[in-house]
DNA sequence: CGAGCATTCTATAGATGAATAGAAAAGTAG
DNA sequence: CTACTTTTCTATTCATCTATAGAATGCTCG
């Protein structure tokens, strides 16, 4: 097979890319350094550039690792035919998940991905907007059917859904102890009932 | 008068704080230099080590300036007689104005402030978690008093709040045309009724 | 004015880090 | 074992950035 020497490189760059994605997520982008990168790796600084033409690339292959399924899991939650409640608490499951999964990969996304040069960042950017759409979309459905009050601003709760979940990815991330579905849960009463006693 | 010559020292110097935050705000702590930071305050590089002694003493500075007066409101805020409802609003005001009037220095605080060393981090870490226990107590006496349901777990409540609040801060301090009252109003309402349509 | 202090400037030292080049090592096939 | 390829290493270049030193400028008060 012609591929078994591209396998064996390809598997080793994925190796570098998560190798990049956890030391981004501790140091930020400017100040982790390509060493930091490879001795995680458990190779020498320079050996790295077999992998990455530069340091930007690199970031690059991490946002897209954070960003890709988890913009891509929407699309089927919105198509889905559940009742809003359970599409809500899919949004947030799938969300929170990919933190725990990609480990610092999504966080990356978040916070470094403006580090980029403009045409990378904006191919990213549709991606994550799109991500936006879908959650609005689903509120909108939901506020038609009369399941989300009327006086609600979709736009902004779909900002508000994802800030939360962001900021709850953040602790994910930081404390692999935290139980991932307590934190779903809670999150999915909050939004879907508010802190008050008003059934 | 003596400290006319101070007042003005003290002066410029909290202008290039103010320079450092939004340039920190910008770029990161890494990402920016000291060139960036003088350059915007409109002197040059090596005169900015006339107001610090260092980078990560600006840093230090500018985190400060984002905590400081945002974790004091709070404590006037637990004290006060107000309902739930209001002592709730009071808080994401406080902390949304404090994204606005501080410009870029809360992000900051949130943002980098893990890249200063840790004996300055610790200081100011008192401070930060000082406010969001200062909301757990709101939302546990609201709890007691019936006004919150049972079923809450207050201290992921008070992290949600900071969470949702701080990411909408990040739009504020990107947006400046962001209508700050409509957002405390969204998040309020969100808080207090969730998204659904059950009184 | 002119002495003394405050503020800013220029120039540079010293360190670090991204990226490259070419040698060495490891692995594979004939 | 040998020729060839892939992977890693060492050594270096070049640029950049923090921090310092000392000169220049500006300001205030006697």
């Amino acid at each position: 097979m012609p591929s078994t020497d591209d396998d064996k490189y390809q598997h080793q760059r994925v190796a570098a890319i998560r190798a990049a994605a956890s030391v981004f997520a501790d140091k930020g982008f400017h100040g982790a350094t390509t060493k930091d990168i490879a001795t995680r790796l458990g190779i020498k600084q320079g050996s790295l550039y077999y992998y990455f033409d530069s340091k930007v690339e690199a970031l690059h292959e991490v946002c897209m690792l954070g960003i890709r399924e988890y913009a891509g899991r929407m699309a089927s939650i919105v198509d889905s035919s559940q009742p809003f409640a359970a599409k809500l608490m899919a949004s947030v499951t799938s969300h929170l998940s990919c933190y725990r999964e990609n480990n610092e990969a999504l966080k990356v996304y978040n916070d470094e991905r403006l580090y980029l040069p403009e045409e990378k960042r904006t191919r990213l950017k549709e991606l994550g907007s799109g991500y936006r759409q879908s959650l609005e979309e689903i509120l909108l459905d939901a506020q038609k059917s009369g399941d989300v009050r009327h006086s609600l601003n979709c736009r902004m709760a779909a900002q508000s859904v994802i800030g939360l979940c962001n900021a709850w990815g953040h602790l994910i991330v930081r404390d692999p102890d935290l139980d991932l579905f307590g934190v779903v849960q809670h999150c999915t009463d909050l939004l879907l009932s508010g802190l008050t006693n008003n059934h």
